[in-house]
DNA sequence: AAGTTTTATCGTAATATTGCAATATATAAA
DNA sequence: TTTATATATTGCAATATTACGATAAAACTT
């Protein structure tokens, strides 16, 4: 009747589905395309940036913080954003298993 | 008030959030492992593989066959499906560029 | 045609996510 | 200490996702 059974699936996949997650919104893609491109770091002008209100931004930047996605540190009166990639290789070879899947099982379907 | 300003974005964020929003479900990764794993195709067995009901893994397998990660042939009275990962390349390369990021970008942070 | 098998869809309940106004917290500046 | 600036948290409404029983649709078998 209801939602999230993810308990039932094992530690690797509830992983992999949680950074996904964590890209999984057009907001928090944004964010992070922003990060890459200023390459410092990045405080608060995301709210000049986006779309989005501050309490908005900053709940997307708590996600991502969560996912190990970006990490925050305070500079003065501000927090200074910026890419923290660690995390997030699983998800990356996990997508390169299904790219190599072309070149080797091109006979299925 | 709501739910889903995702009109403002740009159509390459829109995309790369709903290939990530494919992948954002424990059931939906362990599908395609399971896919990768048989190599061949796969049809109704995942409802034996899996914890969940026949009608909630129809549901799963239509949203990655909707993302164009896995592709569904109709053969006979039963379908075969399997990988089909033409379709997520841009979320593949798009945390390549996080990961790169570690390496030139480390003095932020 | 009737029955069987396999997958999809509908309807609905439970839960999760998204977005923002209002408010709280924290640091800096005066 | 008061004021300004920057970010986080709370509370709530709107919407989306997840799960499954019931049922439908499609193809094979007899």
């Amino acid at each position: 009747m209801g939602a999230s059974k993810s308990e039932a699936f094992s530690a690797e996949q509830q992983n992999l589905a949680a950074l996904a997650k964590a890209l999984a919104h057009p907001a928090r893609i944004a964010i992070i395309q922003h990060l890459l491109q200023v390459d410092s770091c990045i405080c608060g002008d995301l709210v000049h940036e986006l779309p989005l209100s501050q309490p908005t931004i900053s709940q997307h930047l708590k996600e991502l913080k969560l996912a190990g996605i970006i990490k925050g540190n305070i500079e003065g009166s501000s927090i200074c954003y910026c890419i923290h990639p660690n995390q997030i290789a699983p998800l990356h070879s996990f997508i390169s298993q299904l790219l190599k899947c072309t070149e080797t099982n091109s006979s299925c379907c």
